[in-house]
DNA sequence: ATATTTATAGTCTTTTATACAATTAAATCT
DNA sequence: AGATTTAATTGTATAAAAGACTATAAATAT
């Protein structure tokens, strides 16, 4: 093959640099960033402005550096950073950020080099409308399921259901819901998030039962909501436990 | 930078190349492979005879290969080509694998080169004693807790930690037990597996409802056990549907 | 004040899980 | 053969969880 370029590492002897060397590859971070906003569930997407799926769309992302550190970043700050470098410093609060898993087909790159993609799912509180210039804007998950499923780049649609699926089990099943929600909030926000998410109603007497039931979980803050635009009983304010993988 | 052989490559402009040159890294691939023999629940772990951890215990894997195929192996693949080298062809049928996590912190591995490691999980049905000559061998999970979890190498009692948990929850709320059981197999051989990996015993009668009322779990052969060792009524042979993820 | 709206608490029913007893079909013992 | 033992299977009673629905509380709008 025609990867020979050992005799630049001096360290190991030749021949074992020589069969290493040629084994490496690239490997990105993608990052799937949810947020709720005005009652929507939406994700962040980036317009491609190169070939190859020149014009399509792509999630957030970027290969790992190898230049930050002693020994290059690891995949967690990878995503970090990228995502810092998507949003820019526009006050998105991320609330969560979970490895989803690694994808390593061959041909999900149809460039000549191949490179591996270790996909995170994550969650924003609070986004706020992105300036134009990054290309990167949040987009409703039903949009980008319906009209932008096959205009979105290499394997990132697949990547996307999956994120889908784990979140809404996450919601479901566990305690993701608070990740969207900012510092104290009332159960029927935190309702409403489940709605969204799940694309459902909720009871709220039931949903109240649980939620409160769950150990841990809520903690009252003594305050009620401010109201203004609400008719109705005014709600506890509460807090949710951290309990989130910022990064792991 | 040292790694420019881009003119063999001529599709990309140098520039570009060489910045992407520079970020390429080492991928292996680690696989947690249980089996239960004897009524004993057991990992496969593999003696290192060489630094670092010279005599520390690892678990099986291997750098993914890019001399394999026109754009190299996937990761699915390179986790099943290791795992054959690994146990040989001694018969050891696998009978469920999925990916784990990535384990991307640049200080896993001391050496000098970076290497991250996507983990697979994967069972195996009917696994024999394996030859002494490759170093593998499967070891009873509790023995590796805890008298081995500070002679393991790299990251990998993290990956091994992970593995059993997600295990335990496969076998809890999913039909992961399945995978343990050969063929055919009666519904108190399904629990055992269950009170092996969960470390407890469970109601005969409740678990035989709760799985029989599993829809499309369980399908009867409409054979019954060959009786020889046991002593009481013959029970009933069932088949489970294969809903595994062979590779992904 | 009265109607309306939303939060919260309570009741009842249905479903699901758990504990435990009873029955069945063999195998072994005498 | 017939009694006894063992494990599979079925059944029944109870407890816990989930879901449907009702009632009350505290605010706003008219």
């Amino acid at each position: 093959m025609v990867l020979n370029h050992s005799s630049n590492f001096s360290h190991q002897e030749p021949s074992e640099k020589y069969s290493h060397e040629r084994h490496k590859v690239l490997v990105s971070v993608e990052i799937v960033l949810f947020t709720i906003r005005n009652g929507v569930f939406e994700v962040l997407v980036v317009k491609r402005n190169s070939p190859p799926f020149l014009d399509f769309w792509e999630l957030p992302g970027g290969l790992i550096r190898l230049d930050i550190g002693q020994r290059g970043e690891s995949a967690d700050d990878a995503a970090l950073r990228e995502l810092n470098r998507s949003t820019g410093l526009t006050g998105v609060s991320l609330r969560y950020l979970e490895q989803l898993g690694t994808y390593g087909d061959p041909d999900r790159d149809p460039r000549e080099e191949r490179t591996i993609a270790i996909a995170y799912m994550g969650i924003a509180a609070n986004a706020p409308e992105l300036p134009e210039q990054n290309g990167a804007s949040f987009v409703p998950v039903s949009y980008v399921e319906d009209e932008l499923s096959n205009k979105l780049a290499f394997d990132h649609s697949i990547i996307l259901s999956d994120a889908i699926s784990k979140t809404r089990m996450g919601v479901q099943y566990s305690r993701l819901a608070a990740g969207f929600c900012t510092s104290s909030f009332t159960v029927s926000q935190l309702r409403h998030i489940h709605e969204i998410v799940l694309g459902k109603k909720l009871d709220p007497g039931n949903f109240q039962k649980k939620v409160l039931a769950a150990e841990g979980y809520l903690t009252e803050t003594g305050q009620s909501e401010r109201v203004a635009a609400t008719r109705g009983r005014p709600a506890k304010l509460y807090n949710a436990v951290p309990c989130f993988n910022l990064g792991n």
